[in-house]
DNA sequence: CGAGCATTTGAGTCTCCTCAACCCGGGTGG
DNA sequence: CCACCCGGGTTGAGGAGACTCAAATGCTCG
């Protein structure tokens, strides 16, 4: 996966809600220090208080909870171009984790300046606001596919949205380069991973999907979405303040 | 259940949020109609392009979307002194509805004369975001809970939820007025109503609860709680901003 | 070439679902 | 004033989807 610097990354950040590069300015001159998480590694723990906010630049990481007999459950990936812990800029303790899936490179911009900054750029502060409403709008999916949809379409679905997300990043032909473990798909989906194989194969065979060495090719788009319930509007891409 | 008055509503919102009763003074003068809705009505309906912000007064109410062969699920609750379409302001169409539990009172506020307010009241919008925040932090802490918890857990937990939520109206004895139905309770744990009414049974006979007549008490709370694995810390109760 | 992780397969079990009927209380109309 | 009607709650029986446990296979990296 590409490997952005702080400048692409907030400039890809700011695409995504619609703010022009002039608007960024004020953002890139904040101080800030890059990081690199390893594979599995936490870039964010629960319980922890966090003292900066964090832009991915490279590689792609998960939110996760652990609920107390140990199962482990993932609440959305995150991917280069976006804040994993924007909620750590107003809330005081970690609720959940965020872990690497892969090797991470990350720009880490202490929450304090940041604070200072958004207080006297109230249209950074709205971008924020709106990129945490298209958060939550991602969430509230996610509970509808984990709480009312069975194996298969949770499983199409989950591929259906990281197909739309990642497409940017890949060749446009829905071919997408996605190093996750078949675990990490059950933890998303509420399954376990045996039945997540067996899922998976199912569509394997189907002739819909191709998933496995980090790349997961879409060759029947229409009916992975009918089969997923996908209606790609929760994720809000070309979506825009109102003009006030 | 109480109904406020719009002052009060707003004075119940900033008081979660660690807003003292003068910053909302700005939110006071601002033009508002006051609105019923009957019970099973929409508050927000899913696809429509809004034009308000609804701060809900009196009566509760519940977030769903309904999947293509007819499902039913409930993303959250609402109760008097929330705003219960938030998002509405920085998104142009609704993604999933709104609908009254109970009759609803709701004072309806333009979203452009709000958006113009936040603008020039950063720490109004700052408040706004940190309630989106915290809203956020709820819808992941549903994923977990319908992903991965068996019956009697996801059902505990959402007890325990409504229970601290409802809190504040109730005689502190956690014996809330909560009018859900059981079909509700199943839309929102993502069982079946037949499941859900088993459950519920389960912990009647085990003297943990009493949930009839509009009425739902706590009789075990530390058991209820380790059912359910609650911890309340997601709620971010009293959570505050940061000094800048 | 072996170690370690990820994937795959099998068999048996259990939670939760489906379908269907019945009960109960409250509101309504004859 | 009582019959009925309706929404919500309860119960039963049978089935299916997903889980558990366990082992084998395959892949990648050192």
């Amino acid at each position: 996966m590409i490997e952005l610097s702080y400048a692409e990354g907030l400039a890809r950040w700011a695409r995504r809600l619609e703010l022009s590069p002039d608007d960024i300015q004020p953002l890139l001159a904040l101080p800030h220090a890059i990081q690199t998480v390893e594979r599995d590694g936490f870039i964010v723990r629960e319980g922890e208080r966090p003292t900066g906010c964090a832009l991915l630049l490279g590689g792609s990481a998960f939110r996760l909870k652990v609920v107390n007999h140990g199962a482990r459950q993932i609440m959305a990936f995150h991917f280069p171009g976006e804040f994993v812990d924007l909620q750590n800029s107003l809330l005081s303790v970690n609720d959940h984790g965020v872990q690497a899936m892969t090797r991470c490179k990350l720009a880490v911009v202490p929450k304090k300046e940041l604070a200072a900054l958004l207080e006297r750029e109230p249209g950074l502060m709205r971008a924020m606001w709106l990129d945490t409403l298209i958060e939550a709008a991602l969430f509230r999916e996610w509970v509808v596919n984990v709480g009312r949809r069975n194996a298969r379409a949770r499983l199409a679905h989950l591929l259906c949205e990281l197909a739309v997300r990642l497409e940017e990043f890949s060749r446009g032909d829905r071919n997408i380069e996605m190093p996750i473990t078949q675990e990490q798909i059950a933890d998303a989906t509420g399954m376990t991973s045996v039945h997540t194989n067996r899922t998976i194969q199912g569509l394997r065979k189907e002739g819909l999907i191709s998933l496995s060495g980090g790349r997961l090719v879409v060759h029947d788009w229409p009916a992975l979405k009918a089969i997923g319930d996908f209606n790609e509007l929760y994720l809000h891409r070309a979506d825009k303040a109102p003009e006030v």
